[in-house]
DNA sequence: TTGTATGCGTTATCAA
DNA sequence: TTGATAACGCATACAA
């Protein structure tokens, strides 16, 4: 096989070789690359062949320590594993991908330490600006970040203290029309499955679900919180087991879980211990990522615009950079019930 | 709100900036950097605290586009909503974290023309190396990178033409030990579920089923092949509705799907439709994301290796990167079935 | 052990 | 319309 590689003595070419190759100034092919109305057709038409033949590549390294600008955006993700997740960054690479921008993405895997190392390293990459869904919202050293003049946008989580862009949904809200769904069906005794305490979400869909509960006159002994450790599908599976346990009196009839893995879990533990789902146990999950209508049983599910809440926080990264009077803003965006057979009517 | 952003005449502080702080010369500081053990530990700490103090971070263009070295990886995925690319790609991101490396993650969604797009901006990045599952394993423009002096890994693919580091599984193998695994079973119609015959793998999963089903001595007509127009859940469950189309006594009792998106649409589509799985309806997947050990009748699949792709691909291209004397290789992985019980015995 | 000087490839300013 | 030149921030060879 020829091991063909480029030979040893040759650089790849630079604009200076490209001069050279077109018997122009090293400028005039500068010009062509960046400003090629102010170069005559004729030669501008003489420096693209030899860029052509020499297979020239501009140097985005060199570009940006002269221009002072980088092209490249970076987002840090939360948890690689939920798809939720990688439709947020499907999101932001088409808004990259548009503005001609390339992007770091990092997974910190929820855990700070291995985010501020990520953040460290595209410090020195010196990226027009950064994506995140944070470990804790609150950390100091996004603030740092910020103060260093470089964007900061907070992905799928808000902040109490201001002074970053973000977007997300209301979850509050997300968390009323799930239960309120569960409560039109007929449910009268339901669950909340979701923990820990510390993920603002998972807070507040409880918040929205206790809120709707009692604008309807339940008694809150009725909705009965499984908390979890994490918002897993073994963690949905575990509270499954719980529920299961339950006397049958007490046992709730719906489940509304703070994420489609928990529910997902919790779906498969039902099926295997025999239960029918919706019949025996009715289950809403949340975000509504492709598994949950992909499930065995498809699965109601409060829908996150995944993708657009990446290209809207993108926008809002990018007129950060740009825009001289930008304004940091919350993006928040209304969740939305998509019903299917998990919580079909019982009739 | 506080709007704190940097000070508008602040230039973030280089090297120089160091220097003077400290009362060094700016090589010092570079040595600090570069190579600590030239510099007395006294000057190296009072450089450290100028650096600390100022707030200081290495601009990686300057230091990329000086030595000539770069600090970032690529990976070009294939399909950002297919889990099992998503795996690969955290394997890869482990290993770039490991070596202190920058990753951008592109995603082709399967077109060429999005493909060469990504590569025209990373080459212009100068990253050291990328990361591919192209397209086209053949498409000419990767041996033009490679001839750059690039190396190119190919990812999940392998190429026939080589001049390339690959890493996959053994895909013929994989088909063989499905399909053994439902002759075991007591399975005497099996159908394949897969397709385009585009798509390398697929070609090859059919063919290691057929190798053993003929080595079982069994019918070839009894070896059901149903096409598919891509390897997603709404493709597996249309191949459902074709499956659940046919003639009872014609209708295979199990079904091998070329990767676990198709049998979870295969299976979702039999559940809804009434069948029981695995009595009437025995399902093997492939790849063995993590949905498949999720969904309401866990489902057997050939394992590969996910995240161990990616880490041994990324080693690969280090060593090419590195290396002088590298030696391009085709690690090929060990399937392995993982059975579960979407494929329990029929007893 | 530390300092000085040069150049990486590009963009942009100014003069021709 | 084109050419010459300086500077971006850093690493390194070499001198002190």
């Amino acid at each position: 096989m020829s091991q063909q590689r480029a030979r040893p003595g040759s650089r790849t070419p630079s604009v200076k070789d490209v001069a050279a190759a077109a018997d122009v100034s090293l400028g005039t092919v500068s010009n062509v690359l960046n400003r090629p109305e102010r170069v005559s057709p004729s030669t501008r038409e003489r420096v693209e062949r030899a860029m052509a033949e020499l297979g020239f590549v501009r140097n985005e390294s060199a570009r940006q320590l002269r221009a002072g600008t980088s092209r490249t955006l970076a987002y840090v993700m939360l948890d690689a594993t939920n798809p939720f997740f990688n439709d947020v960054a499907q999101g932001i690479e088409l808004a990259a991908e548009d503005a001609d921008l390339s992007l770091f993405i990092c997974n910190s895997n929820g855990r700070a330490e291995r985010e501020e190392a990520h953040l460290d390293r595209l410090l020195q990459q010196r990226v027009q600006g950064i994506l995140i869904t944070p470990v804790n919202a609150d950390a100091p050293y996004l603030d740092e970040i910020s103060r260093r003049g470089i964007p900061v946008v907070i992905v799928d989580r808000h902040r109490d203290s201001g002074g970053f862009c973000s977007v997300g949904v209301d979850d509050v809200l997300g968390g009323r029309i799930a239960v309120e769904h569960l409560i039109e069906q007929g449910h009268h005794r339901v669950a909340f499955v979701g923990g820990p305490d510390s993920i603002g979400q998972v807070r507040e869909r409880l918040e929205g679900a206790r809120q709707i509960w009692a604008e309807f006159g339940r008694d809150p002994a009725d909705l009965v919180h499984l908390p979890t450790e994490a918002v897993t599908v073994s963690e949905g599976r575990s509270a499954g087991e719980r529920l299961a346990g339950l006397a049958a009196r007490r046992r709730p009839t719906a489940a509304f879980c703070a994420n489609d893995l928990l529910a997902l879990g919790l779906l498969q533990q039902a099926v295997s211990a025999g239960a029918r789902v919706p019949e025996d146990l009715a289950i809403v999950g949340f975000d509504d990522i492709e598994f949950a209508a992909a499930a065995a049983v498809p699965l109601t599910s409060v829908r996150q615009p995944r993708q657009e809440l990446g290209r809207a926080a993108a926008k809002l990264l990018l007129d950060e950079a740009i825009n001289p009077q930008h304004r940091h803003e919350q993006a928040t965006f209304i969740p939305e019930l998509v019903a299917r057979a998990s919580t079909a009517n019982r009739s």
